[in-house]
DNA sequence: ATGTCAGTTTGATATATATCAAAAACCGTG
DNA sequence: CACGGTTTTTGATATATATCAAACTGACAT
């Protein structure tokens, strides 16, 4: 774990990235692509273990991932620490600074990657000329809302499996929404990285796993996952008790 | 617990109100403030259980409480519900809804409620051309942001009595950022509900309070609380085994 | 190939919180 | 002011998950 050092990377156009569906508003002209292109800062190439950024860091920019994955924590006084979310292609980052122009995390790579910046004030100045970027921008950060509050759904009422299983299902959407098989996936994470998104010990991820799989309801192989049955992990999702 | 039915009150100015630094940017002119306030829609009475929105609802509007304290929740397919937050005067409630076009929680009055109609298409528009007014919004979403990640901290890696002594000194900051005593409140939620919210069960939630008031850390009467202890309710949050 | 180390799995046991149950306190209402 | 229903408190017990521990696996470096 170091921290980051910048490597300025050549900029790619949005106007081809297979993710400006993510990161832009659907109904941009050409012309306004290119506006929004042009106050893109570098493309960031992250190593496996690097920050992104750590919490306290000056606020300056919202991160875009290109490719790779990362993680999002926060830390107690106390050195506890908990995973906020797992970032993938298409996912915007930073977004919790806003508020106080400071961050109020750490994002840490899961494994190379390479990430667009976005200049805040930029893309602040921007959108009151772009209604769709506006628009965009706002439904961005309502999203993450929602998110949020469902994972705090999932952390005060499921049990350990259900947990599991809504994040195994969460997985497979967004892989799926990305165009990567929906059923087949690595894992990036480290079980004990799963517990501390999940609220469980890393023991307790490995032995719903291996439940999972003596039930047929996936094929797990340490990170190599098949998920075989997704109405059964779905089920599974809503059986209280 | 009855849908709610509007009853249009008069409005009463931004001006004078004394949330108006909850619900304004600090700096506007007396002009910019009468432009955001010409906006606002009707101010609504709520009473005790009413729905202000029901999850799935149409999302037109956020809303501004000016008196009175609600909960959002949201609910699983199979009957649990989670509540998400409790908002009190000066919080805006809805911002969830922004994403979908559609609410994703269902809120409720906990008490009698004045509440404040922002229409979200006007505030969009006219925050193209106030600054800060955009930057307020975005600060809004982004503070939310960054509150359900502590909760989500809270319930993934606190224990019974850090989460509610974490619960008693949000309410307390909360209480004393609007002028209120910072160590007398009443409670106006039960403890199912603050349960809902910490992920326990109410039983769980009365002993800890009990607990509490024998440490000589807090003096509570049903609904009645009087933080003792703001320092060792604190320690007690960050005390892991 | 061999050794090392981190990560994973599995087992035995401990513990925090849930569950079940009953009494007590509280609140609105007639 | 008494009544009935709801909320809260407290106790006894059950259970899900944490903790402790050890073996196993896979990745990487020598």
């Amino acid at each position: 774990m170091q921290q980051y050092v910048a490597h300025p990377q050549p900029k790619s156009p949005c106007s081809t990235c297979h993710l400006r569906e993510f990161c832009l508003p659907q109904d941009l002209s050409e012309s306004e692509v290119a506006r929004v292109e042009a106050l893109f800062g570098p493309r960031h190439a992250l190593k496996r273990g690097d920050f992104l950024f750590r919490s306290g860091d000056r606020f300056a920019a919202l991160y875009a991932v290109h490719t790779g994955f990362l993680k999002t924590q926060i830390l107690h006084e106390d050195g506890r620490e908990h995973i906020t979310g797992f970032q993938m292609a298409g996912d915007i980052i930073g977004m919790d600074a806003i508020n106080s122009a400071t961050h109020a995390c750490d994002a840490i790579a899961l494994e190379d990657c390479d990430i667009c910046e976005l200049p805040y004030e930029q893309l602040e100045t921007l959108s009151r000329e772009l209604p769709s970027l506006q628009r965009h921008l706002h439904r961005l950060m309502s999203r993450e809302i929602v998110r949020d509050q469902q994972v705090m759904m999932l952390l005060g009422s499921m049990r350990a499996e259900e947990r599991l299983a809504s994040f195994l299902l969460d997985l497979s959407e967004r892989f799926a929404a990305r165009g990567y098989s929906a059923s087949q996936f690595q894992l990036r994470m480290s079980r004990e990285e799963i517990g501390s998104h999940l609220g469980l010990k890393l023991e307790t991820v490995s032995r719903a796993f291996s439940h999972f799989q003596e039930g047929g309801l996936i094929d797990i192989h340490v990170r190599s996952v098949h998920l075989l049955d997704l109405n059964g992990l779905h089920d599974c999702m809503h059986r209280p008790r």
